[in-house]
DNA sequence: ACCTGAACACCGTTCAAGT
DNA sequence: ACCTGAACACCGTTCAAGT
């Protein structure tokens, strides 16, 4: 068929996404990627100029989903927990995607994936943006930092490993259990509380 | 000196902070603290299982610090503020040690570092553990992922790279410029409220 | 108890050369 | 325009053997 199939750059982050989710984050090498595409891992070279641009862009991949919220008939507190919400549904959807993103957010290689559309929202309410933004970035880091060691969890259990750690029958360390799904949306609604606190002062002393 | 200089496992995680903070973390390399040390990288798995584990201890290490920190007197917004802001401190003493400290919390390999010290103060002040462990880990994760963030634009800056990105001199971007050290404390502050707002809902609730 | 020596099975990246 | 082939300079980890 096919005499001659050449890659384009979106294909390769394709591959790669599909490569995270079925063999980890551990696995995803140049050598592994190219191997699946049939090509020589310096061929990818042509495509990216290093490995962390190659995955900033899968990272995008995975959070492409965020552009879909529709949040103009929103308040600003259930943008926020609507937000957070659906990031951990997209980072929840393929192994290792927190990690991955998280260090792709870190380097700046990828736009925050909660600030345009929150920002939106804020303007609208007369939110200062500077609140807006900072509101954004703790959701952000929140809610990576939160699943980074949920997913973490959920495939140490896959691989069995913490068998009695993970049970918590152990009362001396109660304290330090994780959090279940219920927490997550209590935090969410403990930075959106903090974010209309915040608004709320503003107004009074620019009015007041 | 000395005949047979053999090392301890404080030895081998002191020296590997020390290489940490002066070459960065892609440089910590098993064959480099051993080299350090004068020994071969195998004589480390004598002293930790794998490199992960080795990494943990020194993570540990670098949130030493926070154990420091007295909050007896303290209001529970105040301790949300302090324990944040000391943990930022103890993130940016060493290079790349947000980065390294993140990984180590989500394998789940080290304790929370904001988590006993706020619930000794609210169950002083009858805040449920439950929201006490919600509001320690958004603070953690917000503080950790932030500096991690912080972290790399500072070594960035340093290498001289993103000369024209940083200045801001484009407008089409002025959304996704980083938050400045100031939002670093009004997030903390978000959270803070957040966290007040949610135990006198509760206080209300269950007091009738 | 603590470490060496040597090997195993890999990495990311570069670059001249091919088509 | 897109890729190969071959190399460079590394990795983490294991394990028999030494002292």
């Amino acid at each position: 068929m096919s005499g001659s199939p050449r890659h384009s750059r979106d294909d390769v982050s394709e591959m790669a996404l599909r490569l995270l989710d079925e063999y980890g984050l551990p696995d995803l090498t140049m050598r592994h990627i190219a191997a699946a595409l049939e090509v020589r891992a310096s061929a990818l070279y042509w495509h990216f100029p290093n490995k962390q641009a190659l995955l900033a862009s899968v990272s995008a991949r995975i959070l492409r989903p965020m552009e879909d919220v529709r949040v103009e008939d929103m308040t600003v507190s259930e943008t926020v927990r609507r937000l957070g919400a659906r990031l951990r549904e997209c980072l929840l959807a393929y192994r290792d995607a927190a990690e991955l993103v998280s260090s792709s957010l870190a380097l700046g290689l990828v736009d925050s994936p909660v600030q345009p559309q929150l920002m939106a929202v804020t303007r609208r309410d007369g939110v200062p943006d500077s609140l807006s933004r900072v509101a954004a970035e703790a959701v952000m880091h929140f809610v990576v930092g939160y699943t980074f060691h949920e997913q973490q969890r959920l495939s140490a259990d896959s691989f069995g490993l913490l068998p009695e750690t993970t049970s918590s029958l152990n009362p001396e360390h109660a304290n330090a259990r994780p959090a279940d799904g219920g927490d997550f949306e209590e935090a969410l609604k403990m930075i959106a509380d903090g974010l209309e606190v915040s608004a709320r002062q503003h107004t009074e002393t620019s009015a007041g």
